[in-house]
DNA sequence: TCATTATATACGGCTTGACAGATATGTCCC
DNA sequence: GGGACATATCTGTCAAGCCGTATATAATGA
């Protein structure tokens, strides 16, 4: 799309954030690269839905992705600008507090999308914490 | 309405932030208590597109109204919570680079929606720094 | 009381977003 | 190729958001 304002920037950031689905989401993907299956598991929502919320961070720039098999692994994509990153990890932190998502983080210990649960090197990949 | 969980009151907040009439509002509002007149004049939009965002912002909470005479001056009401208060905060912050913004904090200084602009005493009322 | 000014709300249309359910795509393995 | 699994997209429906225009409310002052 066209280069946007700054306003508009930051419009769109929040509006990716004003949904609860995507806030539990980018919540479990603060800090770590995780995977498709583990939102299906650990959010307990349809599959299409998670994966609607996914696409649409995605189209927001807000999140990145890495094909792996059949697994696709998401991770933030902070923005370049600096208030921007600041914002969005204020943003972020805000979420901690938060029981339900403590309780969502708890699970991506546990949580596992592939029916073989503790065979880690052929069940689905363990979220990795990110460089960042 | 009814109490709702801390993520769903993230959602709404984030709502508040999503649009880019609300964020100049916001951004006017940052540190000072002002006039809708002042809005009006300044971000040369229809009054009741203001109006409707400024509704829209105070069923969410996120501002205060005191009235004074036909006029209302609006202040941002700071969430008691601290990581919500930074994360508003941040937000703000992310504004203050945006050249659209910072024009509309020029104009404040200037812009007066009364007809007699310079007469103070009955003019419309100058936006008051907030104590914060 | 009437006109004026400041602000808010109602109405109608259009666009976007959210959802469930069905289906498509892509990868892996046999 | 065919089945199983992971993920994405399509379809139709409904709610929410945004807008312009018209109108209502409320305060002021003649």
């Amino acid at each position: 799309m066209a280069a946007k304002g700054r306003t508009e920037q930051l419009a769109q950031i929040f509006t990716a954030l004003s949904d609860p689905t995507r806030l539990r989401i980018l919540n479990l993907l603060n800090g770590r690269e995780v995977c498709v299956c583990y939102f299906v598991e650990i959010l307990k929502e349809p599959q299409p839905k998670i994966s609607r919320h996914l696409a649409y961070l995605r189209s927001s720039g807000m999140v990145a992705t890495r094909k792996e098999g059949k697994w696709v692994h998401y991770s933030i994509a902070w923005p370049e600008e600096k208030d921007l990153r600041k914002a969005m990890s204020a943003a972020l932190r805000a979420l901690e507090d938060d029981k339900k998502m403590q309780a969502d983080l708890r699970q991506l210990e546990t949580a596992c999308c592939s029916p073989q649960k503790f065979v880690t090197l052929e069940g689905a990949p363990v979220p990795a914490r990110a460089a960042e």
